[in-house]
DNA sequence: ATATGGAATTAGGCTTACCTAATTTATTTT
DNA sequence: AAAATAAATTAGGTAAGCCTAATTCCATAT
């Protein structure tokens, strides 16, 4: 059994494993999981009794094989859940996220079966992130931010790396959408402000923070 | 806030007292929701204290309007959700209440009205049962069970009174559906077995534990 | 009116997941 | 290398929701 709270533990694990590549500490998951250290200390203890995590005193934890795969179902729970949002029930990308974190927590594989099949087995959500397969495999994408690209690059934007409301917002309200082809058409060096022409239409000016955070491919 | 505890006892509050038309026990509550008398009379002191019951010491409880609205709201997304399961994700309806029973304690007005949409804004569950609107109230029905019929009767079958999955599968392997129509050729007087005339073409024969267990409105 | 058996309540405890405050450990700065 | 600072851990406690055992309440039969 895995209760709620472990698997909210081992999904922040695996999260910020993802986004620093190191072992994760114990102030980095208080933060994230909005608890007192002392608390994270406790926990950490428990689910590296039962495996879950290996733990490093002071150091901080990593997951065990065993809490990766648990962790990556709940990820897939999540992400399923929201393409179900978006494209069935029709909610936008900036309003699926709080329905998603309570969705994920059903557990049924069944459901979870019946639900990806419903939904034509995706391969990402609604931001553009990967879908994990039942056995917890990622197909792996060549996105990389356009902070990355060259002036004359042209790419496809296929993701988010931030997924706060407000840059959803913002992205929305800008009209550019997942999908789009988008032209570098210059870079001022300065301040890493784009010029970009949007479905050979329109153009945009994005600044640094947006580029960073616009996860492309390179088409061609 | 209403805990996940709290919304099940107020479920099975709402469901007994349905039944009994009396104020619901301790014993009662402790046999549905599995858990001690002890612990029962404890929590139902906080519900009480919180309006959700009224409570008279050694006899029983009664749902408040408060708690009724509460009862019910967790009612109507148990039964939008039996709908999608069977409707959208062909499940069978004896397989959807267990997953149901989790989705139900998920907190999103927006999601339930947007399931309801997507849903066409069903009546009735897969079992028959009415669904209440988002105010509270149930479409009344003129159901009744078979065995208050009459020979010559021509009904049409509604509902369940009984959900287990032994019943339901019976029906089902019996190729009993909702919404058929049905014909009482005969009444065995003896014991209540019900002759019956199916959609105009199969005969079927139901014992008494059959038939004061299927919902049928009579036809003209 | 009283005894009795079943239902309900009280008393005292347990576990999970959290907390604050105190202490220890690790990392930087001087 | 010692001192200062930041991070992590330990100690001791809380609330929710459950438990068993002991006690009290209540309906019914005598």
């Amino acid at each position: 059994m895995t209760s709620l709270a472990e698997e909210n533990y081992l999904k922040a694990i695996y999260k910020l494993h993802e986004r620093t590549g190191t072992m994760v500490t114990t102030s980095a998951l208080a933060e994230t999981l909005k608890v007192s250290a002392a608390s994270v200390t406790d926990f950490i203890k428990k689910i590296a009794a039962k495996k879950l995590v290996s733990y490093e005193k002071s150091k901080g934890v990593k997951l065990t094989e065993k809490g990766r795969l648990i962790a990556v179902s709940i990820i897939r729970k999540h992400r399923l859940w929201e393409v179900w949002l978006v494209k069935k029930l029709a909610f936008k990308w900036d309003e699926v996220h709080e329905i998603a974190e309570q969705l994920e927590h059903v557990i049924s594989d069944e459901l979870i079966d019946h639900l990806d099949k419903h939904l034509g087995f995706p391969t990402t959500d609604p931001h553009g992130d990967a879908i994990p397969d039942a056995k917890g495999q990622f197909a792996k994408t060549n996105s990389k931010p356009m902070l990355e690209c060259a002036e004359g690059d042209r790419v496809k934007f296929i993701g988010v790396a931030e997924h706060s409301n407000s840059f959803l917002q913002y992205l929305t309200k800008s009209n550019v959408n997942l999908g789009d082809e988008m032209l570098i058409e210059s870079i001022e060096e300065f301040d890493n402000t784009f010029s970009v022409k949007i479905n050979k239409k329109e153009n945009k000016i994005f600044s640094k923070d947006v580029v960073k955070n616009l996860l492309v491919a390179v088409v061609r």
